[in-house]
DNA sequence: GCTCACATGTAATCCGTTACATGATTCT
DNA sequence: AGAATCATGTAACGGATTACATGTGAGC
């Protein structure tokens, strides 16, 4: 049995995906993008070696499964992989911080390094963005939304739900800021 | 002279804070600590390696300022990174995204895997770290308030002000969310 | 005398992205 | 026939944290 320690945040998100159904590698990268990126990023060279690692320590099953001559692994949680899962989740201790990154706020921040017309534009181009990133959120909300008859749907919605009303908030403050320039 | 791509974020950071008027690595810590840590994280790990590749690089100049028998370096800007800055700031080009990184809205995701009580406790977590973090905001903010009188502060102040937005509306979502449940 | 803040740095390690490499299937 | 999607993996690299290592000065 694995120790806490030996997994990292990456092993939960593919252990959590596996209790809600998924089955490879890809389809554990295609969800992901279209729901918990949102708040906590990963990529395929996590997850194709982070399979392996739960593999090899007994915590979810592989069953080769081939659409046509087309390689496909089937992964399943273990009963021991479900119950890490679930300590992780149980347990209660340190937080770890809620990290925010965006270098354009960190521009934002040194602008008086910069060029006077740079604040306008800089805001203007924030601005896009976060309206980009709103508009990706309601699309994912949509088609999550189609398929809201699977269990724990309906949570797992509200969860992205925050997400949408922190970018709100974010672009709020961006418009408002612009107001009190101009 | 460097080209744009052989600086990273966290060249800019330390150049950024050279030119608000920092001295020494230890400095630049502290007040990144105090400000830009809140949308950019960097440790002493990255800052005393990378004054030294500005220095060798020409974009800051280090001169010995021992206080006491204490070993003290005070940098400061060369021409040539007053321009790097300020080249970086200016240059319109790929926004780079807004990351949100935050392990306990990941296991507010995969709620369903834990045990009933956990999402109300998580929930109560949640709500205490976000109240820790506004509170740590509001202690900066006062600092940075009172000496105000400084270039630029007033806009620092302002970008501040957006973190604080943002995590405040995170906090008043997770709010939204006990009610709902309860 | 002790503790805290000041101050500097390195090395090991980890985490994660990106680019590369490959190929089948399905839809138009 | 061609494009998009499905699907799996590795290797190189870069970015960043952590732990270690060391020591002074100021205030209580």
């Amino acid at each position: 049995m694995l120790k806490a320690a030996e997994l990292s945040t990456t092993s939960y998100i593919v252990l959590g995906f596996l209790h809600a159904g998924s089955r490879s590698g890809y389809d554990i990268k295609q969800l992901a993008d279209r729901s918990t990126r949102f708040f906590w990023q990963i990529s395929y060279g996590q997850i194709y070696p982070e399979l392996k690692r739960l593999q090899d320590a007994g915590l979810v099953d592989v069953e080769a499964d081939p659409r046509g001559g087309r390689a496909r692994h089937q992964y399943s949680l273990t009963p021991a992989g479900s119950e890490a899962l679930r300590a992780w989740i149980d347990e209660v201790g340190d937080p770890g911080g809620c990290a925010l990154r965006d270098g354009l706020l960190l521009k934002l921040f040194f602008i008086d390094a910069g060029s006077p017309q740079t604040e306008g534009r800089l805001l203007e181009q924030m601005q896009r963005r976060q309206e980009a990133t709103l508009a990706e959120f309601a699309a994912f909300r949509a088609k999550a939304q189609a398929h809201a008859s699977k269990p724990g749907a309906a949570r797992r919605l509200r969860v992205l739900d925050i997400g949408v009303q922190i970018h709100t908030a974010y672009l709020e403050a961006l418009r408002r800021l612009s107001d009190d320039i101009s």
